[in-house]
DNA sequence: GCGACAG
DNA sequence: ATCTTGTCGC
């Protein structure tokens, strides 16, 4: 944060260029093998939603208008939650593909300052290291909060795979050429895969065992499911 | 230049 | 991501 074009500039208001400097910087801060502190006793889901701004501007792809972080923290192996943290931020990053990091963790981090159960890992709404520069949100969100972290997309951003199998819990290798980014799985018989990423501090294996491990009957892990559901609900205060 | 493109 | 009712299917 030195350079003239940056020096005035907030790490989360960055142009794309710049955005995208300190991206392949960070990425090589991200450590892709297992270091977990201890037993896992809670895990949080993450998950942002967006408010549209009133007035004029009506888009919720732009700028204005409200980011909403919602967290949920489920205790392990039961999988029951614990405890939920809804905060609201004002929007100030537009979504472009690659720079989704930007947009939604300012939001997260206001939501985990709010937390009280000491998280042992957390699942994202987004990808990890399978990103472009392998700086995905949940890897990212990993480094800010120097906590174990994976990503659970819907969609794939980067990275080509075979057909995944359909049985529950089938899964296939996510790669760029021959670099293993992480893998895709068939969490529900009979619809589309979701794509599974480690983030800070996981292996690719860990991140498909507890992918795994936290599927209940729903195409979505439960943390990043309910998540999804409290960030998207109407009336969001806490 | 053309297509791809998390949420 | 968000805007939205009913409807097909296990």
């Amino acid at each position: 944060m030195s350079t003239p074009t940056t020096r005035h500039l907030h790490d989360w208001d960055l142009a794309p260029r710049d955005a995208i400097a300190l991206q392949r910087r960070l990425a090589g801060q991200v450590e892709r093998q297992d270091r977990l502190a201890g037993e896992v006793k809670y895990i949080a889901g993450v998950d942002i939603g967006f408010e549209p701004s009133l007035g004029t501007d009506r888009e919720v792809g732009k700028r204005d208008g409200i980011t909403r972080a919602a967290v949920v923290v489920l205790n392990w192996p039961e999988l029951n939650v614990v405890e939920h943290v809804v905060a609201r931020e004002p929007t100030r990053m537009p979504y472009i593909p690659g720079l989704l990091s930007f947009r939604e963790t300012p939001a997260a981090l206001a939501a985990f300052a709010q937390l009280k159960h000491k998280v042992g890992l957390v699942m994202v709404d987004g990808h990890g290291i399978a990103h472009p520069r392998r700086l995905g949100v949940a890897a990212h969100l990993g480094l800010w909060l120097d906590l174990p972290t994976l990503g659970v997309a819907k969609k794939r951003l980067t990275g080509q795979h075979g057909e995944v199998p359909e049985e529950r819990g089938a899964w296939t290798p996510l790669k760029h050429d021959c670099e293993m980014l992480g893998i895709v799985l068939r969490s529900r018989a009979g619809v589309k895969p979701i794509f599974v990423s480690p983030g800070h501090r996981l292996s690719i294996d860990s991140a498909r065992d507890w992918a795994i491990a936290c599927l209940g009957r729903y195409k979505l892990p439960e943390p990043t499911r309910l998540a999804d559901r409290l960030a998207s609900r109407r009336d969001a205060s806490s």
